[in-house]
DNA sequence: CTTTGTGAAGCTCTTCACAGCT
DNA sequence: AGCTGTGAAGAGCTTCACAAAG
């Protein structure tokens, strides 16, 4: 069976407060404590890790290995997937120089530009091709996921090229709506300027719930 | 009434489509075209916008022009909300160099940086402010939302200065979990690692829904 | 005959309460 | 005592179905 949305997401939290506390050496956590570090009642933090199957019989808290090992293998996120940036504008350029932090699960394997003038100028070990080399390069290199930092123009194009090629799942930063027909597709968008709205709306509620 | 966060999210969305059909002349739309538009349905569009209050009675679509103020009003995006950026690294740079798109709402009235030196190279016009400044500047200023790009090590401290200033709305792109007692200060986090792994685990997923 | 408005039904996710294990 | 595991209850949001209006 697969897992609600919201589990997933509180999950990949949990994911990452597991590989923090595994590097300062804890062996084992309580759902009491992980719920205080992450915002999360315990009762939820339970109900989301039952939902992975079962994990064995200890009755004093999760062990953390096991239960990391549980997440990456319910979750797929043992397996590496190749990544690639749309747009090697200012936030396209960002992501190519910082990117360290996620090449251990998702290598970037290209960047894309309409630019031939950026695609020679810009300095850097990632592999880049112009714009209409997308479907192709991303075939050729099995990506299957990738950041959108495009101008709003290019932005459906882009879409397009990079799932025919076989992409599955897209971050769009370019604060435009994308449309894909296909159900298998995953499209999360973030803009800034839709946040602060929602934040200014937020703030005429009386008590603040997090905001996922 | 305080409306639902999940009305609050896709009514923002509204807003702006219908910014956008203000400036090419339109002057109704129906729920059903608003529905096509954003992938929401047509039932939903109008449970929300009723949500809002009573529109009128007019039974030919909604008018673009009412529609867009009463959002306005309700969800308070009219009146404008100081904004200021902590961190003045890649990511706030570019902050303080492409917010053009929202100073009509959000006018970015300061930015803070630990360093000395940055604050003295970066060329802007937007004032810029040692981090010690901030819970002063933030009360002087009248700045209610914060953007907050710093290293990790800053963040909770940041987090800590701003809201005792009077900020009561964060976005956090630091990828560290903030800590607020306080139950009226909304804090939205965007991590970029995050979000990939959410995408990772979805692809195993049948059947794509749209992430919020 | 298309459009909005809305109580009621339905569904999904969260919370509860407590049994069972260590 | 403190912890996990889980069916049952509950809350909140979405979807339905249809009345009413142009």
């Amino acid at each position: 069976m697969s897992l609600p949305i919201p589990s997933i997401k509180r999950l990949c939290r949990v994911y990452e407060l597991l590989s923090e506390l595994r590097r300062a050496n804890r062996s084992s956590i309580s759902s009491t404590e992980i719920g205080q570090s992450l915002q999360i009642k315990a009762h939820t933090v339970r109900k989301d890790i039952n939902l992975l199957g079962k994990i064995g019989p200890s009755r004093s808290g999760y062990p953390v290995d096991k239960l990391i090992k549980l997440i990456q293998e319910r979750l797929q996120l043992c397996e590496k997937k190749g990544l690639c940036v749309v747009g090697l504008g200012p936030v396209g350029q960002i992501v190519l120089r910082y990117y360290d932090f996620l090449k251990d699960s998702y290598p970037l394997l290209a960047g894309f530009d309409q630019s031939i003038n950026r695609l020679e100028t810009i300095n850097t070990t990632v592999p880049l091709y112009p714009f209409h080399a997308i479907t192709e390069v991303v075939q050729a290199e099995d990506i299957s996921l990738a950041i959108l930092t495009t101008v709003r123009e290019l932005a459906q194009k882009a879409t397009e090229r990079l799932v025919r090629g076989g992409v599955r799942g897209i971050i769009n930063l370019t604060g435009t709506l994308l449309h894909s027909n296909r159900q298998d597709v995953w499209i999360k968008s973030i803009d800034l300027r839709e946040e602060l709205r929602i934040l200014t709306a937020c703030l005429t509620k009386g008590r603040s719930g997090r905001l996922e």
